[in-house]
DNA sequence: GTCTATAAGGAGATAGAC
DNA sequence: GTCTATCTCCTTATAGAC
């Protein structure tokens, strides 16, 4: 037995609230999005009052940027242990799929910035910032890689392919799918990549 | 002159107050969105006070819901003004660049339903509703129309093509673009439409 | 019909007892 | 560290004078 079991055992518990706070917080964020998510939900949810939530994250704004900052080291972490033999768009196309199945199974889409107002919070947590800005730049290298094998429209704007690329991770009609049509969530991701890569229009044979 | 100058000028005058209304809350529902936007917005931005505003409109949700039914006719008035020799295709992307247009003008966005709170409350809007379900049977209609005659791909459920086309109308893409990237708003739209159509893959020689 | 003033209730954040 | 009770501000909506 360790010489510090209650102060171990303490802080363990700790840790393991704070993680639980964040799993709340995601699930309510994912549903009903920042504004109408209150912290009364967030400490009902967990089973805590409001002054403990409190004594965790010292305001909604902190507790909504270590959510994301959570979900964004996710997605780096995906993105690290790849397969190096992966080509460019291969890759990117690996990790829209792990962000539509994340999204599925009732996580937070991954570029919340759908409001002006919640993107330009964020802007103001620095360690989110630098944790998006390093992702990005991974990505926007993705991109032009696969430009220039030939992999993706070299005619687009690399910007063009990036943003729309992080618009496919929250797209909205992965929603409407899974809400009124029949299809199974393997199905849903399969068609959003296809159409997200390829468009609507017919395929070429090949 | 007419024998009721008064009465018809005021009326007059009352109906160009709610276009007027319906301006401002068009404008500040595209900038912060529903939860976000105050009738205090409203009314400020129109210059009247509050209980007038009330008197056009009883409640923030009837606003909405008004603002919403203009811009869902003013996309049924140009589909349906549109030349009946396009294709089903064509008359889709017609419709897309129109939407991507009145977005880029300052305008809402088509499918305003990405809070599921915001959803619930249309749904209690039976004239929105309405207006909806026919615009949407037509969409429907002329998604199948094209992927029977072999412009868009039939192999993907044509309900996957309508809520992605419908997706395409919302994307955040457009709004990075406009802030971020040195693009005209003409570029952005062909980039959008050829990126909805035929995804970031690089186009077959054709 | 328009305004000033205000009611009613919700939500972020905290005081203070235990 | 946790809770009950409360503060404060903001927002929807309305009462009542002119």
């Amino acid at each position: 037995m360790s010489i510090f079991p209650k102060i171990s055992f303490k802080k363990q518990a700790f840790q393991l609230r704070e993680d639980a706070i964040l799993d709340a917080a995601t699930a309510i964020l994912g549903s009903k999005g920042f504004d109408l998510m209150t912290m009364d939900d967030v400490a009902n949810a967990v089973g805590i009052s409001k002054p403990s939530l409190y004594k965790h994250f010292k305001s909604k704004e902190e507790l909504v940027g270590e959510a994301l900052i959570r979900l964004i080291d996710g997605a780096s972490d995906y993105l690290a242990q790849m397969n190096v033999e992966l080509s460019p768009s291969q890759k990117l196309s690996a990790l829209l799929e792990w962000a539509l199945r994340v999204r599925l199974d009732g996580g937070l889409p991954f570029l919340p910035s759908t409001s002006a107002h919640v993107r330009e919070m964020l802007t103001r947590n620095i360690r989110y910032v630098t944790k998006v800005l390093m992702l990005n730049g991974k990505l926007e290298k993705l991109v032009l890689a696969a430009q220039k094998n030939g992999e993706l429209d070299n005619t687009l704007p690399s910007d063009v392919i990036l943003y729309s690329y992080y618009a496919r991770t929250c797209d909205p009609a992965v929603e409407y799918l899974q809400k009124f049509s029949k299809m199974d969530n393997e199905s849903i991701v399969t068609c959003m990549l296809q159409v997200a890569f390829q468009g609507f229009k017919t395929m070429p044979h090949n």
